[in-house]
DNA sequence: TTGTAAGCGTTATCAG
DNA sequence: CTGATAACGCTTACAA
């Protein structure tokens, strides 16, 4: 059942294993007729080159390593699973491992991934991660979190913010807070960067309308939980005070700041809008459903798997490939009662 | 960097080739004196021994593969996490395969873990799974979707669900709903046989009280939507008629059950009491948090992993080996109203 | 207990 | 364009 091998189809083809191995991998100088021929009897015999022979003898393992740090956030998963598909179609399979964003554990991974030689690695960075060298010569593409200095593809988070603030702007919002993420986090610092600049650019088309003062950013991890003191935090203060939007740097933050409002009192959306970020199948369970700009998770985990594949040329340091966000309309988000 | 081999070991150890691949094997018959020389050259050179070459000289390649049908599902996300933990533990990697349910994909990646020569499959069965012959000779263990005829580690559903309507019972509800998974499931023909159980048991007992009798099981998919509508079938009766508590075959049911009681201005727990299954970390983030029957995902995991090594004896045929849930408290369950 | 040497199944080089 | 043939880095009889 399993014992053929290259030998066997040579063999029975009438030809050398150099002749079935070029066939095997596409090599253009052979014969036409002689291809269907043999390619006939692979199928016949079902004969499956051996990947582990491959790999040691040629410089490819067609295995794609993905480090993570956490495989329970949504968002990672859709990412692992998404790659998991693109790379199927090019015959590729998936390593993955998580680092529960811990530097030690990544650095380690990176390392098996490196002499179980995979032909690449999608990494998406450890937050505690600095001096990292990674290895030289493997093509490593940094997902989401991107770090300066490296080459890597993201959504663009900065924009993204931007078109949901603009959103919230549109309804009439004038008082918006922020649950801002983490503040050594990458992406968390491009997304308050989208929100500072939208703010201050309606500052300056807003000749006679006031942008409140109070302060209106809350840091937090982008968990539930955190979401939920910071909404607390934020809307801990008089009717007339408080943002009537808030605007949340993840899904979860945004389901935990929904949880406080509620604690509060505060009718969504009526007296509170809110908007999440990322785009998670969770923000359609909530009650109300969670409007929320989505990450197109499967375009980047495409582009990542075809970078890797040099199928698509790497982007350059420092010059990230971004993907447009969209707005996903829900029910957390109407136009201002007046105070 | 990367150019040392068993043999440059060798060498600057003074011994042969074999000795020191008999030292990465753990093979006894090696002096301990020994052992520790060529072990501290080893680390000292950094020489890490080549998966592909073992994996094709020998019959060993460290690597567990798992085919699940959708990693977007919180509880395989985390069952994939937990495997690879406890592979990791042990020097193993994890290729992580999803089927999306479909037979036919199924067997192909099955297909392509065993041309991987993996070490051993970790299988959650698609649902249309009926025919598919798995290669012999491989260690293959199936989780959480026991199949008739083959060996598998799964929680216990059945006693967890009956662990959950006699929390129920207990609160002294009597009208007792329960949503079911889809019937050509395992686990949740499991999980309705603990309800039909628990139920007949309690009728058994109630020596005067009546346990009540209309239509009390609805039968639906896993996912939020299904358990929402499921909800609505079942709570579209006069108040004296209709349940008192709502058992979900899954937590994802029980959020779309709590959404359905919602939007007929049903309070939970006041007037509804709704007791989930599965245990997501998603179960804390409703509001009110929901109470569900936790099934010890890391547990699984990590027998499946040691089945899978040899670790500890595999579980037998039709004999599977089943782990305890235990119920998680939320806010979602309280006594009944009287009617 | 340790050394020697023969492969494992492919790919790549080099002739033909 | 195709056929021999030598590696690839390691494990494992078999010998010593």
């Amino acid at each position: 059942m399993s014992k053929v091998g290259i030998r066997e189809v040579a063999k029975l083809a009438g030809v050398s294993t150099g002749t079935v191995s070029r066939i095997l991998n596409d090599h253009p100088s052979v014969t036409n007729e002689l291809r269907a021929r043999v390619t006939a009897i692979i199928k016949d015999l079902g004969y499956t080159p051996d990947p582990s022979a491959r790999s040691m003898r040629g410089k490819v393992s067609r295995l794609i390593g993905i480090v993570i740090p956490d495989l329970t956030n949504p968002f990672f998963a859709e990412l692992v699973q998404s790659a998991e598909q693109a790379a199927a179609n090019h015959g590729y399979n998936i390593i993955v491992m998580t680092s529960f964003d811990h530097a030690a554990k990544e650095a380690d991974r990176i390392k098996q991934l490196t002499s179980r030689k995979v032909d690449g690695i999608m990494l998406v960075p450890s937050n505690d991660f600095h001096t990292l060298k990674l290895p030289k010569g493997l093509p490593i593409v940094v997902v989401d979190r991107l770090m300066p200095g490296y080459s890597g593809i993201a959504a663009d988070h900065r924009n993204g913010v931007r078109l949901g603030v603009e959103h919230l702007l549109q309804l009439g919002h004038r008082r918006i807070g922020f649950i801002s993420g983490p503040g050594h986090s990458v992406p968390a610092n491009d997304r308050l960067r989208g929100y500072l600049d939208a703010i201050e650019q309606a500052r300056e088309r807003a000749d006679g309308t006031r942008m409140a003062g109070p302060p209106l950013i809350a840091e937090a991890a982008f968990d539930y939980e955190s979401g939920r003191s910071a909404g607390n935090y934020l809307l801990a203060r008089a009717r007339n005070e408080r943002p009537t939007a808030i605007f949340a740097s993840s899904d979860q933050q945004a389901i935990g700041c929904m949880r406080a409002a509620h604690d509060l009192g505060i009718p969504i959306p009526a007296a509170l809008s809110i908007l999440g970020f990322d785009g998670i199948p969770l923000a359609s369970m909530t009650t109300p459903r969670l409007t929320t700009v989505k990450q197109p998770i499967q375009d980047i985990a495409a582009a990542a798997v075809a970078v890797l594949l040099n199928k698509q040329t790497a982007p350059e340091l420092d010059n990230p490939i971004l993907f447009a966000c969209e707005i996903l309309k829900g029910e957390t988000t109407a136009p201002p009662q007046p105070d």
